[in-house]
RNA sequence: GGGAGCUUAGCUCAGCUGGUUCAGAGCACCUGCCUUACAAGCAGGGGGUCACUGGUUCGAACCCAGUAGCUCCCA
C-alpha cells in the first residue's frame, strides 16, 4: 500500500465526525459512572463562528474528550442564546430592507419574523463547531427560547418577585435612544472622546452677579433644578441659600451646598440635572430637588424643556450654545476629553434617563456568590480574576432586567386600567391575583407588560435549565453541578457571576467547580479581531487549509490561561506540520509491518529503547496530567508535542529503526505499536481527527466502541528513573559525536572509532544504540587516552574519536583552551561561595553538597582538559 | 477617580516553596545536509544587565520599598 508522504486532512475530518455522530459516541445519559459536565457558553443565534469561539470551544472539547477517556460519563451540552437586542436589531434591519417597519407589525407578526430568522440562522454556528470536532451531545441542543426554558425564566421571575427580590421602580437607567430600550450597566461601553467644556454664566437672582458653570452637555441646562457648590469652597460661600436663574428660561433654581462637588474641576460649581445624570439624580434625591425630564425616548427634546422641542439632542446642543452666546452668557469653550457611554449593541451614545423599569435586588442574592468564590469552592483560572470579581461583587448594583423589546421572554406582569399590577404566569392566574387584591377587572381590561427580560436573565439559568432543572430532578441531580466552565473574562459579571448567583438561589449549590477564562484573540499587531477591522481570518478557511487538528494546535500553542492570544497563521502551520510529523511516524511504522520477521531475535538496543520509551512516556504523562489538572493547557500541549516529536520520533524510532534493508523483529514492532497507541491517546484531546485516523490504521478496530474517543486514558506507571538518567548521558554522547562530525566535516557515512576512558559512573546500557545512531564501532573502553583524537566529556568521562586525516591540531587546541578557561572561572565562583564562612554555616546541607559536587566536578574536568591539551601534538 | 495585573532571548510565553530542572521552551534566526518516515524534514549553533534603583538575605528573576512604561476592569 502506498501512503502519501504528506498528510491529507481533508477527507479524514468529515469521515470521522460522521462516524462519531452515527454511532452516538458523544451521547450521554445518566448512569452509575461519575459524570463530567460542561455547558457551552451559548453563542448568539445571530453569530457566526469567529476566532474567539474557536479558542473557547477547542479548550472545552479537549477537556471533555480527556474526561471521556478517563472513564467519566462526559457530557458537553450545546446550545444558543436568543440575544434579545442583537437579534431584534438584525430582524428589524432585515424587515426594513424589505420595506417593513417594526411599528407596522403586531407583536405576534414580528415574533413570527424573528422566529423565521432564528430558524434560518440559529443553527449555523453550531454546524461550524462540528467542523472543529466539538464532541457535544447534539441531541441535547438547547435554546434559551425553547418552551421549557422559556417557562423556567418566567417562573424564576415570578419566584423572585414573590420573594421580594424583584421590584419595579423609577430609577436612573442607561437608555439606548436608538434601540429605544433600557440597558444594564454592563451593556454600556465607556470610550474616551474629545469633546468641549462649555463655561456658562448663570445670573444670580436679584443681583447683577453671575456664577460660571462648566458643562459638557449644555442642552441639559434646560433640565437644571439646582446649582451645587462645595460647602468648604470659600469662593462660593456667599451664594449659599440664594437662587440662580437658568439661562434662556430664567427659571429660578436653588443654590445648594454638598461636598460631592469637586472644587478643582471646572469652576468648582456644578449644575444639577437630576433627570439626566446618575450622580445628579442621587444629589437630587438627597436635597429634594425637582426632576425635569427634558428628553423624549428617541433623545429629542421634550415639551418639558419649553424650548427646542423636537430637536435632536446634539442639534439642541449647538443651538443652545448659539443662543447663550447671543445672550452674552457664554464665557468660553475649552477642549476636553471625557468618557462617554455607548450602547454595546447599537453603538448609540447612551442617555442616562429616569425610567420605570424592573430590577433585581442584588444585595442579599449575591452574597453566596461572593463567598464561594473567595473561599475557592469555585476556582477561577487564572486566579487573578478573583480580585476583579470580588471588587465587582462588593460594589454590586441592582440589576435592571427589563428591555423595551419584543424578542425575548415577556415580563409576566399584568396591569389593570388603574395602573395597579400583579405578577402571574398566565392571564387567568393574573385575574385570580387581581381578585385577591379586590381589584375588579375583566379579562379584556388587563394587559401584559410589553417588555421582555434582559437576555442574561435567561442565560443565568443555563446550567440548570438545560437539564430542565426547574421541573424534573432526574437529570439535573446527576449532571449538576457541572465541572468546568470555559469562557471569556469579558462576561465574568454579565454571566459567570449571575450563574453562580442563580445556582445558589435555585440549586443551593455551585453551578460549576472551575472557571477557565480564555484570553482575547488578537491579531499579530495586538489589535482585537473584529469584523470592522477585517483582521480576523475565516475559521472555516483556516480549517480547510491546515486541518481542524492543525488549527486547534495553532490556537492552543500560544494561549496561556487568561492571556490574550496574538494569533498568527503560522501557528496553524506549525500545527499542520505537527500533523504531518505524526503521519510520517506512522508511515515508518506501517512500512515495517509487511516485512516484520517473527524469527528475528530482538536486538538489545531495541529492548533498552522500548524500556526507556515506556518510562519516558509515563514520566511525561504524569507531567501532562498535572498540567491538565491545573488548566495549564498550552503547557500540556507543549509537553505532548515534545514527547511525540523529540522523544518518540527523533530518539525512539531512530533507536529501533532497523539498518537499511533489514526487517524489524516482531516483538519490537508490537511494542512500538503499543507505544504508538498511547501516544495517540494523549494526542487525541488536541488532535481528535488524525489520532482517530491512525488509530484505525494501526490495529483493526471492529466496533465503534473501540473508537479512540472511548479508549482508556493511559495510566502512569512508575518510571525507571535510572534509565532516564542513563538516557540523558547517552543523548549527550550522541550529540557530542554529531558535533565533532559536523565541526570536522566527517560525513555520517564514514564509520568512526569511539573510545571512552571511564573515570566514574557512566551508562553502558545504551552503548549499542550509540553505534547504531552514530555509525561508530562498538564503544571501546580504554585505560590510557589515545594520541591525536577529538575528545569530549560527558559526566566526567572522556570520549575519544581518533583523528582521521588532515585534522587541524591548532584549532582543536584553541577549542580546548577556551573551555578550560571557562571551567576555571566557574570553579572560582563556586569556591568563592564555599570559602564564605556564612554560606557554609547557613546554607542547608543539600545545597552545600551540591556546591561541593560542583567543585569536585569542575576540578576533575580541569584536570582532564589540561591532560587533553598536553596530549595534542 | 477607584481596583487589579504585567515588564525574562527578535516574537509569544514558562519559571510552582529564595538554592542543581536557573536563566528555560516553542517559534524565528544562523550553518550544513533532498541521509532509504518526514525539506511541512534532519543535524548542529548563536542569542538575555530577568524594566530600573535601592533594601532584606550567606544567597534574589523570585521577598520588600520606590521609579518608569504597558494592559485590563469598574465608575
Amino acid at each position: 500500500m502506498e501512503i502519501p508522504s504528506k498528510y491529507d486532512h481533508s477527507s479524514v475530518s468529515d469521515k470521522w465526525y460522521a462516524y462519531w455522530i452515527e454511532h452516538k459516541l458523544f451521547k450521554s445519559v445518566p448512569d452509575q459512572r461519575t459524570p463530567y459536565t460542561v455547558v457551552i457558553p451559548p453563542p448568539n443565534v445571530t453569530g457566526v463562528l469567529h476566532m474567539g469561539h474557536m479558542l473557547n470551544n477547542t479548550i472545552q472539547d479537549l477537556l471533555v474528550r480527556r474526561a471521556r477517556m478517563k472513564g467519566f460519563n462526559a457530557l458537553w451540552v450545546p446550545g444558543t442564546d436568543h440575544a434579545s437586542i442583537a437579534t431584534e436589531a438584525k430582524v428589524v434591519q432585515k424587515l426594513r430592507s424589505e420595506g417593513i417597519k417594526k411599528s407596522d407589525l403586531s407583536r405576534e407578526e414580528f415574533m413570527k419574523h424573528a422566529w423565521d430568522w432564528t430558524n434560518k440562522h440559529g443553527g449555523i454556528i453550531l454546524d461550524q463547531l462540528k467542523k472543529l470536532g466539538a464532541s457535544c451531545d447534539w441531541d441535547r441542543t438547547r435554546f434559551t427560547m425553547d418552551r421549557k426554558y422559556y417557562d423556567s425564566v418566567i417562573d424564576s421571575f415570578i419566584d423572585l418577585y414573590k420573594k421580594g427580590k424583584i421590584y419595579r421602580g423609577e430609577r436612573m437607567i442607561n437608555w439606548d435612544p436608538s434601540a429605544l430600550t433600557a440597558l444594564s450597566n454592563e451593556e454600556v461601553i465607556y470610550k474616551e472622546v474629545s469633546s468641549k467644556l462649555y463655561f456658562v454664566k448663570y445670573r444670580i437672582k436679584d443681583s447683577e452677579d453671575f456664577v460660571t458653570i462648566a458643562t459638557t452637555r449644555p442642552e441639559t441646562i434646560l433640565g437644571d433644578t439646582a446649582i451645587c457648590v462645595n460647602p468648604k469652597d470659600s469662593r462660593y460661600q456667599k451664594l449659599h441659600g440664594k437662587k440662580a436663574l437658568v439661562p434662556l428660561l430664567n427659571r429660578e433654581i436653588p443654590i445648594i451646598a454638598d461636598d460631592y462637588v469637586e472644587m478643582d474641576f471646572g469652576t468648582g460649581c456644578l449644575k444639577v440635572t437630576p433627570a439626566h445624570d446618575p450622580n445628579d439624580f442621587v444629589l437630587g434625591q438627597k436635597h429634594g430637588l425637582d426632576v425635569i425630564n427634558i428628553m423624549n425616548d428617541n433623545a429629542t427634546i421634550s415639551k418639558a424643556a419649553k424650548i427646542y422641542t423636537g430637536l435632536d439632542r446634539f442639534t439642541a446642543r449647538e443651538k443652545i450654545i448659539e443662543d447663550i452666546r447671543a445672550a452674552g452668557q457664554l464665557e468660553k469653550i475649552e477642549e476636553h476629553i471625557n468618557k462617554v457611554g455607548f450602547s454595546e449593541r447599537s453603538d448609540a451614545i447612551v442617555e442616562p434617563r429616569i425610567s420605570l423599569q424592573w430590577f433585581v435586588d442584588m444585595k442579599e442574592l449575591s452574597k453566596p456568590a461572593l463567598d464561594h468564590v473567595l473561599n475557592d469552592d469555585i476556582r477561577f483560572y487564572p486566579q487573578k480574576f478573583k480580585n476583579s470579581y470580588r471588587n465587582w461583587m462588593e460594589n454590586i448594583n441592582d440589576w435592571c432586567i427589563s428591555r423595551q423589546l419584543w424578542w425575548g421572554h415577556q415580563i409576566p406582569a399584568w396591569y389593570a386600567p388603574d395602573g395597579s399590577f400583579v405578577v402571574a404566569k398566565t392571564k387567568k392566574e393574573a385575574l385570580d391575583e387581581f381578585r385577591k387584591k379586590d381589584t375588579a377587572v375583566s379579562e379584556n381590561e388587563i394587559r401584559q407588560d410589553e417588555d421582555v427580560l434582559d437576555t442574561w436573565f435567561s442565560s443565568w439559568l443555563w446550567p440548570i435549565s438545560v437539564f430542565d432543572g426547574f421541573y424534573t430532578k432526574e437529570e439535573v441531580s446527576y449532571y449538576y453541578p457541572t465541572n468546568d466552565l470555559v469562557t471569556a473574562p469579558e462576561i465574568m459579571f454579565f454571566w459567570v457571576a449571575r450563574m453562580i448567583i442563580a445556582g445558589y438561589e435555585y440549586m443551593g449549590e455551585l453551578p460549576f467547580r472551575n472557571v477557565y477564562y480564555t484570553g482575547i484573540v488578537r491579531d499579530k499587531q495586538g489589535r482585537k479581531m473584529s469584523k470592522s477591522l477585517g483582521n480576523s481570518p475565516d475559521p472555516l478557511k483556516l480549517m480547510e487549509q491546515y486541518g481542524a487538528d492543525g488549527v486547534r494546535v495553532g490556537m492552543l500553542l500560544a494561549s496561556p490561561a487568561g492571556n490574550d492570544l496574538l494569533f498568527d497563521e503560522s501557528l496553524c502551520e506549525q500545527g499542520r506540520n505537527f500533523s504531518n510529523k505524526i503521519w510520517n511516524a506512522f508511515r515508518l511504522v506501517k512500512g515495517w509491518e509487511e516485512k516484520a520477521d517473527t524469527s528475528l531475535q530482538q536486538p538489545p538496543s531495541a529492548v533498552v529503547a522500548i524500556e526507556w520509551m515506556k518510562s519516558k512516556f509515563s514520566h511525561t504523562l504524569a507531567e501532562l496530567n498535572d498540567d491538565y489538572d491545573k488548566f495549564r493547557i498550552s503547557e500540556a500541549l507543549m509537553a505532548t508535542y515534545k514527547l511525540v516529536w523529540d522523544d518518540f520520533c527523533s530518539w525512539y524510532l531512530e533507536m529501533i529503526k532497523p539498518s537499511f534493508g533489514n526487517a524489524i523483529d516482531k516483538k519490537t514492532l508490537e511494542d512500538t505499536i503499543d507505544i504508538f497507541e498511547n501516544i495517540l491517546k494523549v494526542l487525541h484531546p488536541f488532535m481528535p481527527f488524525i489520532s482517530e485516523d491512525i488509530w484505525h490504521y494501526l490495529r483493526e478496530r471492529k466496533s465503534p466502541s473501540e473508537s479512540i474517543c472511548l479508549a482508556q486514558w493511559p495510566t502512569v506507571i512508575t518510571p525507571n528513573e535510572e534509565l532516564l538518567i542513563s538516557f540523558d548521558i547517552f543523548s549527550k554522547i550522541v550529540t557530542g559525536i554529531r558535533t565533532i562530525r559536523k565541526e570536522n566535516n566527517i560525513p555520517n557515512k564514514n564509520k568512526v572509532q569511539l573510545m571512552v576512558r571511564n573515570n566514574g559512573i557512566t551508562q553502558t546500557i545504551f552503548n549499542p544504540s550509540i553505534a547504531h545512531l552514530c555509525n561508530t564501532n562498538p564503544v571501546e573502553e580504554v585505560k590510557e587516552k589515545p594520541g591525536n583524537s577529538f575528545t569530549f566529556i560527558v559526566n566526567g568521562n572522556e570520549y575519544f574519536i581518533p583523528f582521521t586525516e588532515n585534522v587541524n591540531v591548532e584549532d582543536e587546541r584553541k577549542k580546548i583552551s577556551t573551555e578550560l578557561q571557562y571551567t576555571r572561572g566557574f570553579l572560582q565562583s563556586v569556591e568563592k561561595k564555599l570559602n564564605n564562612e556564612r554560606f557554609v554555616s547557613n546554607a542547608p546541607q543539600p545545597v552545600l553538597d551540591g556546591e561541593r559536587k560542583k567543585q569536585s566536578d569542575a576540578l576533575s574536568k580541569i584536570k582532564l582538559l589540561e591532560d587533553k591539551l598536553a596530549s595534542l601534538n
